[in-house]
DNA sequence: GAAGCACCT
DNA sequence: CGTCAGGTGCTTC
């Protein structure tokens, strides 16, 4: 593309601005123009400024990476090819072309439904959306390079007769209810919408039986005499041949019905047959789409997800496009496909790709070794599938969805009580929409865009699922709150705000925690079978990539039952296999280094009660918010230092000021309980103990001094191939020195686990009901703690984090063992059918009413507080079963 | 887990 | 004057 005047400093950022018109309806523009139109249009803002940032975090990027590149050696390059091709030639026997996949999308979708609507507006360029946004435009803007995404106001500028009409969800959410089942589901029961004008059909098993139809069953009448039709008075001959062409009038395309084929004519009553190939069946499915709806659609026929969707691009609009069932055809359709027409390459990766000389797909084939070698597994593992031509051949139901959210815009405000009231709303809309789909979830998360378009997100999670206004309210308020306090005395000065809810607890069945947890015995079973930590020793499943014994976590092949699961997004298939290492990561961290980090935040809560430090305070806290500064606590590894960084970091991180809370747990149990502890005190991650100092340093020393007593006292038999993801960094962390004796118990934990399970079992959790004692005894802790000397190892008893009782044992390995058999008697127990905690947990949030009440936390918090005290130990238990949540077989 | 991004429609 | 909204996933810490 030569960009005329650009100078080059201007070259790359007009990449990010410019006007994309790898759409469809966007050939033969004058870019030129139009880029300039849009670069005068945006100067200056500071929406502009912040896409420069942006182009420059993505040059950097860049830079790196050309960096790294040029320290790459001929043997690691040779190393690494031998390993692509070793993944090639399992992909390559993985390859599936049996299927017939058929990726449907409705032709400029909802300017097509307002013009259907709204006659007048057929020949005029319009677009939908406002003077800020557009959400699409028809193809007479298109023209002027009027497209989706795009202001309105520029818009207007490319196309001062533009026509904006404002959106309106419920028609299309309509329209698309009237294809969806009504047709799609004749050739798909099992298809997957993608958005409200798109979906994926596996049309496989439909042509499969249609071979045996009569014609009968493959004529389907035009629109006059379709029953069920809102009858536009006047519409009758010509109605289904005039409607596209008014649509586009361009367009290269004839409605499905073929002229040739059938001859049907456009009489009304006129009827038309379809054959019985693919295609016939797929033009047969857009005409009754438009029979019915009067708008068009396109499709792409292939073997598989990732090639349907390209294909469906290529005769847009009101075409189809099938690409046959054969490995040359695949391959030289690949060949010289830009990468960026792929789904999942995007802006960014195109930009990454292209530094490299990388715009088709072919070159990516090339280039394996060495994409293989500069991006992260997942990104590589897309980039080969995609250069082989391979996707999905499998069309997954849609699957629960993961999160909720609802966001607004607004024009700047920056008076908190304005921002909270705003904040309320959110959590009600969202509430309600909740309610809709009755999910519940733990994390909620705020959204916040200040008028620098700079985007920040804070999340907070819950021992619990929550649904109601109040109680996600109260959540979002304290993350508000704080950030509100942290940028004081300026002022938050937003331009959108967001609350979205994740992590959801299903409701009704408790079926995917229980499958998580079955599933994670399995998995810990299998990985107790052997001495060394290797989890994934499940013989026979192969993933595709099982040949990488590169240095990662690829070496396991991840567990997979049937098949691979690939959404229509490629990323998922492989991003199974890591979720799968990232489910041995987390469990090998987990509870250790959870029950920790959550002694550690309660105490940070009562410790910050107590700090004293203001302005001199070494938290840092930037304009992105809260950071730790790592400058502190003079670590040179930075592995080393990380986890405790995140300990401590958690406490720097609590602001200075008095009665202002961080985190939204801490801030209401301080105003719980305000034990009136004067002095200074935080606990030692290791030993559990209190140190009765505020100041890190003093305390990371402690904690250095435990881990290297802790270290001593172990066996160092497990430093042999961490098959940790995270880092092979030994020895140091706390954490690490925690799971390695967890692995130690290993053995024996199996054992334990049944006789204790039978025995202790209950006992357990009702000894862990009194915990709001134990939670004091923390807090008081404190000022009866003498000072540092007494922290060598003969010192006082071991608290268990889970069952919250004091360990009669100084030996780590002991008190650790008997720690593991807490939780993992608890995952059997649930296993077991007693799901008690799922149904529990909630009930005893909301039996527990804040008669406490607090100053500062409206009645909504309520739920906070009981949460907290009681439920350490199942939150614990809670949240184990749901970091299993992520595993392998969802269906 | 939390925060920030990238990407998609 | 002025750049959506809602979702998913990955990466980094």
């Amino acid at each position: 593309m030569e960009n005329g005047g650009a100078s080059t400093k201007e070259e790359g950022f007009l990449s990010r601005m410019a006007l994309n018109d790898n759409k469809a309806g966007m050939e033969g523009l004058d870019r030129d123009k139009i880029n300039k139109i849009i670069m005068e249009s945006s100067k200056g803002s500071r929406f502009y400024e912040n896409e420069l940032k942006r182009e420059q975090q993505v040059n950097q990027r860049i830079e790196k990476m050309m960096l790294q590149k040029a320290q790459i050696t001929e043997q690691q390059l040779k190393k690494a090819q031998a390993q692509v091709d070793r993944l090639a030639s399992e992909l390559e026997r993985s390859r599936d072309l049996n299927r017939v996949i058929v990726h449907v999308d409705m032709d400029a979708f909802y300017a097509a439904v307002e013009m259907r609507d709204c006659p007048e507006l057929k020949d005029k360029p319009m677009a939908v959306g406002s003077m800020s946004m557009l959400s699409t435009s028809n193809y007479h803007a298109r023209k002027f390079g009027v497209r989706a995404a795009m202001p309105g106001f520029i818009a207007k500028k490319l196309c001062p007769n533009l026509i904006i009409v404002p959106t309106n969800f419920d028609q299309y959410r309509a329209v698309s209810d009237e294809v969806r089942k009504p047709i799609f589901a004749d050739y798909d029961p099992h298809f997957q919408p993608l958005s409200l004008d798109e979906a994926y059909l596996d049309f496989t098993d439909h042509l499969e039986q249609r071979k045996s139809w009569p014609e009968s069953l493959r004529t389907h009448r035009f629109r006059t005499s379709i029953e069920g039709q809102e009858k536009l008075p006047q519409e009758k001959e010509g109605e289904a041949e005039d409607l596209s062409p008014v649509l586009f009038e361009d367009s290269p395309n004839s409605s499905p019905c073929l002229p040739g084929a059938g001859g049907a004519g456009v009489a009304g009553g006129a009827f038309e047959v379809f054959g019985t190939s693919a295609e016939d069946a797929v033009r047969e499915m857009r005409f009754r789409i438009e029979q019915k709806t009067m708008l068009t659609a396109s499709a792409g026929i292939a073997p598989n997800m990732m090639l349907a969707k390209v294909c469906s691009d290529k005769n847009k609009p009101n075409g189809q496009y099938r690409l046959p069932s054969s490995r040359e055809a695949v391959m030289d359709f690949i060949q010289n496909l830009p990468v960026r027409k792929v789904f999942g390459i995007g802006k960014v990766s195109e930009k990454m790709l292209s530094a490299l000389g990388i715009s088709s797909c072919a070159h990516l084939g090339q280039q394996m070794a060495l994409l293989s070698l500069l991006f992260s597994e997942t990104a590589w593992h897309h980039f080969m599938r995609v250069s082989l031509g391979l996707g999905s051949t499998h069309i997954e139901r849609n699957e629960e969805r993961k999160s909720m959210s609802t966001e607004r815009t607004f024009r700047e405000m920056s008076a908190a009580e304005e921002q909270l009231s705003l904040c309320r709303e959110l959590c009600e809309d969202l509430a309600e929409d909740m309610k809709k789909e009755g999910l519940k979830g733990k994390t909620v998360t705020l959204k916040l865009k200040n008028v620098n378009f700079e985007v920040k997100t804070r999340a907070w999670t819950l021992p619990y699922a929550v649904a109601t206004v109040d109680e996600i309210f109260a959540v979002a308020k304290d993350l508000l709150k704080t950030e509100i306090e942290n940028v004081s005395p300026q002022l938050l000065r937003l331009r959108l705000m967001g609350v979205r809810i994740s992590a959801f607890v299903s409701t009704d069945d408790k079926t995917p925690l229980q499958k998580s947890i079955v599933g994670f015995l399995k998995q810990s079973k299998a990985d107790s079978g052997g001495p060394s930590q290797h989890v994934c020793q499940k013989p026979g499943k192969e993933l595709l990539v099982n040949g990488s014994t590169q240095s990662g976590p690829l070496a396991c092949p991840p567990v997979v039952e049937k098949g691979q699961k690939q959404g229509e997004v490629p990323w998922l298939a492989k991003q199974r296999g890591s979720e799968v290492t990232q489910i041995r990561g987390q469990q090998q961290q987990s509870f250790f280094q959870r029950a920790h980090a959550q002694r550690l935040r309660l105490q940070a809560e009562s410790a910050n009660k107590q700090e004293e430090r203001h302005g001199d305070s070494p938290s840092v806290i930037t304009s992105t918010g809260i950071h730790v500064d790592k400058s502190e606590g003079s670590p040179t590894k930075a592995h080393e230092s990380e986890r405790r960084f995140t300990f401590s970091g958690k406490r720097e991180a609590l602001p200075n000021t008095e009665n202002v809370s961080v985190l939204p747990l801490e801030a209401h149990a301080s105003t719980l309980e305000r034990s009136g502890t004067d002095s200074e005190s935080l606990t030692c991650p290791v030993c559990c103990r209190q140190v009765k100092t505020s100041n890190l340093y003093v305390f990371n020393k402690h904690i250095d001094q435990c881990l290297s007593n802790v270290s001593t006292k172990l066996d160092p038999n497990t430093d042999t191939d961490s098959d940790s993801d995270m880092e092979p960094e030994k020895g140091h962390q706390g954490c690490e020195v925690m799971d390695d004796e967890r692995e130690e118990c290993d053995a024996k934990k199996e054992k334990e686990r049944e006789k204790v399970e039978q025995s202790k079992d209950s006992s357990v959790i009702e000894t862990s009901e009194p915990t709001i004692n134990e939670s004091e005894d923390i807090s008081e802790q404190g000022p009866f703690e003498p000072d540092e000397s007494h922290y060598d190892h003969t010192g006082p008893v071991l608290i268990c984090p889970i069952c919250q009782v004091s360990q009669d044992t100084d030996d780590l390995t002991v008190f650790n063992c008997h720690v593991d058999v807490c939780l993992n008697q608890d995952v059997l127990h649930e296993l077991r059918g007693q799901t008690s905690l799922t149904t529990d947990l909630p009930s005893v949030t909301v039996t527990n009413s804040n008669v406490t009440g607090s100053p500062t936390s409206p009645p909504s918090k309520k739920a906070r507080g009981p949460g907290r005290h009681n439920t350490i130990d199942k939150f614990f238990k809670r949240q184990t079963s749901y970091t299993q949540n992520v595993p392998p077989h969802r269906k």
